[in-house]
DNA sequence: TGTACATCAGTGAACGCGCGTTCACTGATGTAC
DNA sequence: TGTACATCAGTGAACGCGCGTTCACTGATGTAC
């Protein structure tokens, strides 16, 4: 069952890992109204108190699932907007269906990364120095998923200054252009998580069409006139 | 404590509303993640058997509760454009803005009305005929919640329709236009409730201003050109 | 105006349940000599 | 190559807890006569 289990071997070799993924399987499942640490030990195969010799507690398991998914997620932008061919706006595009991909083909990890009551509170470091800050940023704080999260964000402003520098999009401050360009990604990924299709065959299909809709007509929004 | 009791009485008297408000009251303060139906009747000052009076379950209570939101969203949807002097356009942004600011001032409501996992599965009634629909669109079951959902959305198509028979938006199937809208500023909203700005004081400030930005830049993108 | 009685709208004890976490333990593995 | 022993990575029983829901009950209220 478990990848690198030996055989009658009392070590499992890889938990860490498998708790992480029996975590997101039991999320996808189940969703996070019902998701406990002894079901994902039981998922995984182990005693309920195995997960605690590698993780400190729940909120460090989730913890570091938000972390690893951002990343993916990052990966995954990065990915749609290099392999694409064609114009820095066509990158931008390509970028935003990738969002909207991401969040329908990783349901799971998409409620980890956004679901802030699971997370420790973050005021647990000492308060960081933010005077003069960006006015229009989300994550201001440390903590690692906050990183990941500004990270992956990152992409997308590349893209659009991308676009700006090739003149396509008016020059000026890209801030605003950015916040409504994942404003725009993110509600669609929001909604489609919380209302899905009814044909779960075409959830996919359905997703990447209203995506690439959106996006559309975003950039239209965007252009240099 | 309780608007309506009377002293010394036995019976509550309004205790279907105060269940409600008390439900409201938790879920800002503590989140949906430890809410419970018993600390919703110890808030509201009952055993933790009298809601069972007014509603028949956990899931009933939350139901009649988003139903109610959503209802309340639309009206605050509907204020903000009648109320609006100026072009379709600006009442069309005034929308925009109000659903972001109904999320700020809502954050329980809104996460009630946004958690599916809280509902019941829609498929409980027959299933409805669906052929002929139109395909952009979310919230295709039956079920009050849904019904209540669509007459918010309605009145974001409605702006746009008013843009256009202005002649401010290009005509055609307002359909992806209302779609792109509604991302653009759920998407805002989702991120602002699930990232809460540092200072306390400005989180409405902040949310009006980013608000304004986001829907400023969108009505860009609808103008006919 | 009184009275008998049905109904309304609560109470509080009890049910079984699964949770997160701790603990003493133990078999498997790695290392020094 | 063998052996002693420390450390690693698990097990399973146990803890206290709060949950959703049910149940028999009871005081308050409304109504018919």
């Amino acid at each position: 069952m478990n990848v690198q289990q030996k055989k009658g071997s009392y070590h499992h070799g890889a938990l860490r890992r498998a708790l992480l993924d029996a975590a997101l399987q039991l999320a996808t499942e189940r969703g996070l109204g019902g998701f406990t640490l002894r079901e994902v030990a039981r998922q995984a195969g182990v005693s309920h108190a195995a997960p605690y010799y590698h993780f400190a507690d729940k909120a460090a398991l989730i913890e570091a699932l938000a972390v690893e998914q951002f990343t993916a997620l990052h990966d995954a932008l990065q990915d749609a907007r290099t392999r694409t061919d064609g114009s820095p706006l066509e990158q931008l595009r390509a970028t935003g269906v990738a969002y909207v991909r991401f969040a329908v083909e990783h349901v799971a990890a998409f409620r980890f990364m956004y679901w802030p009551e699971l997370r420790r509170p973050s005021g647990t470091g000492q308060s960081q120095d933010l005077r003069g800050e960006a006015p229009l940023r989300f994550w201001k704080r440390e903590g690692k998923v906050e990183e990941a999260a500004n990270a992956a964000y990152q992409v997308l402003v590349d893209a659009i200054v991308a676009c700006q520098q090739a003149g396509l999009i008016a020059p000026g401050d890209p801030a605003p252009l950015a916040l409504t360009a994942w404003c725009t990604v993110h509600g669609l990924a929001a909604l489609l998580l919380n209302n899905p299709p009814d044909e779960q065959e075409e959830v996919g299909t359905q997703a990447e069409r209203m995506a690439r809709v959106v996006t559309w007509q975003l950039s239209q929004g965007l252009l240099a006139r």
